[in-house]
DNA sequence: GTCTATATCTAGATAGAC
DNA sequence: GTCTATCTAGATATAGAC
């Protein structure tokens, strides 16, 4: 691996694990035993490296978000296209734990910060229209609009809010499982006759068994 | 006032506006046209000062988690509960906006601020079983528990969704009434038979009438 | 490409005069 | 209580040798 991307992932690292606003350019040349000249030869500073990190996020982000939910009838299906979701925040988790300060320190992803959350509540809206249109939810515009805003608001503080309740005795795998879990309990009670069925899946899902489920289709149907 | 207090004043003024971690105590000082080294007559450093403004936050915030909402039967009564809430943290909004970067720096508040966060779900969940056994509400209790962490994670990273949106055309006012409202719509879809008469009622509190209202209670049976 | 050494800049904090 | 002057530490960034 190329000096440079080996910079990238060792980067990703710590921002991940310390926070980004603990590690200075120089912790990150520590890590790799190399010298932060060196660091500095391969990337202007902190600001060009955040920037980087920040791109990748976003092009991957960008694609999951826009691709509709292939069957969201399926309670299955929403829920693996949630998993894929959380696991892509999860993997630059760093951004999401200041969103703020990153966001006044690195002006330039806050336009671009934006619009993925816009599109995350685009595609909550457009899940809930789907239901609606098939008559399994009972909601109306005013309903939805709500809706997709507390999905989108759940989903972008989850890790966060996990981290400051401090009481998780599971693993990163849990903290993913039971945000999904958290985020369709949010649309459960507007389904109505099917809402137990609905929830009981879920929570079939979210025992270790269902998990195994979840795998399989990641193999099976997955793009990558 | 005495310069203590101002300095106190002056803090929470410059860290709501700017964020804390952007304030320093010479910024602090200047805006009080006094001198650095007279703020550190007063208080030992920023830490001191964040201490003692969270102290003030916590003691407040504590008596009003921990007084029940009156009559959480009147949708009026819940609207004013959560208007109060929502205006304390207002106050104080500075430990929201970065909270992990708060928690870690001021290591000696994270136990407290952890047990707000409780305590808010706490009362959530208190609520919530009231008006189960008053009939008004259809849920389970793992349901109730979602619902209050729903209620707890929307009210807490509310400001700082909506900052994030960053489509706000109104002012202070209107962020702290959509919040409310917002936290509500979690609730009504639980509520069954009466949950149009809730929104009703709640979207009427809305209105620029029904905060007069508001005004009303505030002024008629509020405790200060 | 990589290193060592060093410069710069900022924020936090203190000493001592008034 | 308040001021001026100054110190320290930590982080970012650059220069020039290898």
């Amino acid at each position: 691996m190329k000096t440079r991307d080996r910079i990238i992932h060792a980067s990703l690292e710590l921002f991940n694990r310390e926070g980004e606003p603990n590690v200075t350019t120089v912790d990150i040349a520590n890590e790799l035993d190399i010298s932060p000249g060196n660091l500095y030869y391969h990337f202007k500073g902190k600001e060009e490296l955040v920037r980087e990190l920040f791109e990748r996020f976003y092009e991957q982000f960008n694609v999951i978000l826009r691709a509709p939910v292939q069957n969201p009838l399926r309670m299955e299906d929403n829920w693996f296209y949630l998993v894929v979701v959380f696991e892509h925040m999860h993997a630059y988790r760093f951004l999401y734990r200041n969103i703020s300060l990153i966001l006044q320190r690195y002006e330039q992803i806050q336009r671009p910060f934006r619009r993925l959350i816009h599109l995350k509540q685009d595609a909550a809206r457009a899940i809930c229209v789907q239901l609606r249109t098939a008559g399994i939810m009972q909601i109306d515009d005013a309903g939805i609009d709500m809706l997709a805003r507390s999905i989108a608001l759940t989903i972008t503080y989850w890790f966060n809010f996990d981290n400051l309740l401090g009481d998780r005795p599971g693993d990163d795998e849990d903290l993913i499982h039971d945000g999904v879990l958290q985020a369709l309990s949010l649309i459960a009670p507007h389904l109505g006759a099917m809402q137990r069925e609905f929830m009981d899946t879920a929570l079939a899902i979210h025992s270790r068994l269902g998990r195994a489920a979840v795998q399989a289709t990641r193999t099976k149907g997955g793009k990558k």
